[in-house]
DNA sequence: AGCGAATTTGATATTCATTATCAATACGAG
DNA sequence: CTCGTATTGATAATGAATATCAAATTCGCT
C-alpha cells in the first residue's frame, strides 16, 4: 500500500518512530473512504488494538494531516471529521441539512475560478473548503 | 435602522419578547462590518451595558442568525465567528493563514456553478461556504 | 397606571471535544 | 543488546458552548 510508505517515510524523514500503533491506525484509516469522527476511528481502531489510546488516535490523526495524507472537515454537527486523501485527488462537499448525508463532488471550473479570485486580490493560495449545505433527493419532498 | 426593525419584526412574530439587553447588542452588531468572536462582541457591548452576560451574548446571536441577520463562519482558529447580514447580499472569504486577515469576495460565476452542481447530484441547495485559504499580499514573502 | 403570567436575564454549573501532563514503555541507531 | 529519546495511554486540564434556575423584566390586559 503505497500512502503507508508515504506515512513511514514521513515519519522516518521528520525523525520520528515508527510505531504500532501508528502502523495501526494508518493502515485501516489510510484504506478507507469515510469521513470518520475521532471517536468512530478509535473505535474501529480497537477492534484491532484494544488497548489504544483516545489520545494517540488524535495524535496520529494530527501526524497524518501534516503528512498530506488526512484532511479534516466540519460541517454540520460541531464535530470535526477526517477523511483520508487519496492519491492526486481532490473534492468538496455537499451536505444534506436533514439526515447529514455527504456527497462529494469536483468541479474543476469551480476550481480555476478559485484561483482566479485569489489572484485578482493579490492572494497566494494554498487549499479551501467549499460546502453546500441543503436537502439531498430523500430528504427534500 | 431598517435591520433592528426586522430583528424587532422577528421577535414578536415569534412571541419573543423585545429587551434592553436584546436591542443594544443588536443595534451595534448589525451596524458593524466585522466578523466578531462571542468574546470580542461581549466586550463591545460591556461598554454601553456593563452587567450584560456571556450567556445573553449567544442567545442573542442565535436569535440574529434564526432572524437571517446574522452568520456565523468558522476560519482557522477554531473560534466561530459571527458577522452581519447585509441586505441582500452574499460573501465568501480568503483567509490569510499567517496574519488572519479576512478578505471578503462575490463571484457570481462560483455562485452559479454550485447551483448546477447542486442540480445535477438532485440536491437541494439552501446555502454554501467557500473559504480559500493561503497568504495576503503582506504575509507572502 | 398597575397586575400577573410568562419570558428573559445573568451568575454559575455542566457538558463535551480537544489538549496537556507525566510516568511507564517501546523504538531504533550504534 | 544497550541506552537515550520518543511514544503511549490514563487522566487531568482547558475552553467554548449549553443548561439551570432564582430573580428581574416585559407586555397584554384591566
Ligand atoms: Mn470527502
Ligand atoms: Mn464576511
Ligand atoms: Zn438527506
Ligand atoms: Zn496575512
Amino acid at each position: 500500500m503505497n500512502k503507508e510508505k508515504n506515512f513511514q517515510g514521513y515519519l522516518h524523514d521528520k525523525g520520528l518512530k515508527s510505531t504500532r500503533q501508528r502502523d495501526d491506525i494508518a493502515s485501516f484509516f489510510l484504506q478507507q473512504d469515510k469521513h470518520f469522527t475521532v471517536e468512530e476511528l478509535y473505535n474501529e481502531i480497537k477492534k484491532s488494538y484494544p488497548q489504544i489510546g483516545y489520545a494517540t488516535v488524535y495524535r496520529t490523526l494530527k501526524l497524518l494531516m501534516e503528512a498530506g495524507l488526512a484532511t479534516e472537515c466540519q460541517f454540520v454537527d460541531g464535530l470535526t471529521r477526517f477523511e483520508p486523501v487519496h492519491e492526486g485527488e481532490h473534492h468538496d462537499h455537499l451536505v444534506c441539512l436533514k439526515c447529514g448525508k455527504i456527497i462529494e463532488f469536483e468541479n474543476d471550473k469551480i476550481e480555476q475560478l478559485q484561483i482566479e479570485v485569489a489572484r485578482e486580490l493579490d492572494f497566494e493560495l494554498t487549499n479551501h473548503k467549499c460546502v453546500l449545505y441543503g436537502y439531498c433527493n430523500k430528504c427534500k419532498e
